[in-house]
DNA sequence: TGAGATGTAACTATTGACATTACAACAGAT
DNA sequence: ATCTGTTGTAATGTCAATAGTTACATCTCA
């Protein structure tokens, strides 16, 4: 199992939105462009950022836009945005309640699994849009 | 995106082995109808486990039980076992290398996505299966 | 040798990811 | 007002993974 691609394809969106505003209108075309994919898989995308807050985008004339400080979008809210599982785990669905295990599993692994998902997504949230930014200027 | 459930499936029956060893032969019908699935979900799952060093299986008597001692085996080690991915993460395949952006958008993203993968794995190792089983037994 | 178990292959159904074509709706420029 | 470029979205196709099921060869012990 593996996430999909969507979240480092929208990071890759924000970070041409950020890096390119000055000088180019980012539209789906120039956006499938750089990440090498079909712009309609670029616009669901935009749409999900944009549903969840974190760009704007010019009905007509075109253009994606950041709708927030880049050092308050963080890889979490990213994340959160492009993947709508609430739960990382999928449970099987109906252990055998007669069995004294079965009847105890959930009750006994939730938490653990809870902390776990927690922990992924507490080091997500460390990591802000701007510090990538920073890190692709750099680089550039 | 969600894991499968076969962490829980394999979790579920790790718990059975112990609970149960004493008292019956913990074979994969046994096991099935604990869990509530097919014999051959239980059968794979039980000889991935076992190829990972977890678990021993008596060909042709039947019944499983512990290859290590349940302090020993932790989350991280049957996750591992189950999940064959090496990497949580997909990465869309060939950004474009002609843009800045898609030149360095790897090396600006790989070290962070590595470091929530490890997030997740440390958490998933401080959990032992002795710690589920002694919490199962205290629900029973 | 028979009974019960495991290991696997084969097949099916369902789902999600990703890609692609097509087109209606929209906004601004001419 | 129309044209151009863009977005939003529906429809379709392909592919892979999950989960379930049947079937059967093989194994071990009684």
């Amino acid at each position: 199992m593996q996430f999909s691609s969507r979240l480092t394809i929208a990071t890759h969106i924000l970070l041409c939105i950020e890096t390119f505003k000055d000088d180019y209108k980012v539209t789906s075309n120039f956006l499938a462009g750089s990440i090498n994919t079909n712009p309609v898989i670029i616009r669901n995308i935009l749409g999900l950022l944009s549903s969840a807050g974190i760009v704007k985008i010019k009905a007509g004339i075109g253009g994606a836009s950041l709708a927030k400080s880049p050092d308050e979008i963080t890889l979490l809210d990213i994340f959160k945005a492009v993947e709508k599982e609430e739960s990382l785990f999928h449970f099987h669905e109906n252990p055998n309640r007669q069995c004294p295990v079965g009847r105890t599993v959930h009750s006994v692994m939730d938490n653990k699994l809870d902390n776990i998902q927690s922990a992924m997504e507490n080091e997500m949230d460390k990591i802000t849009l701007n510090q990538l930014v920073k890190e692709t200027k750099e680089q550039i």
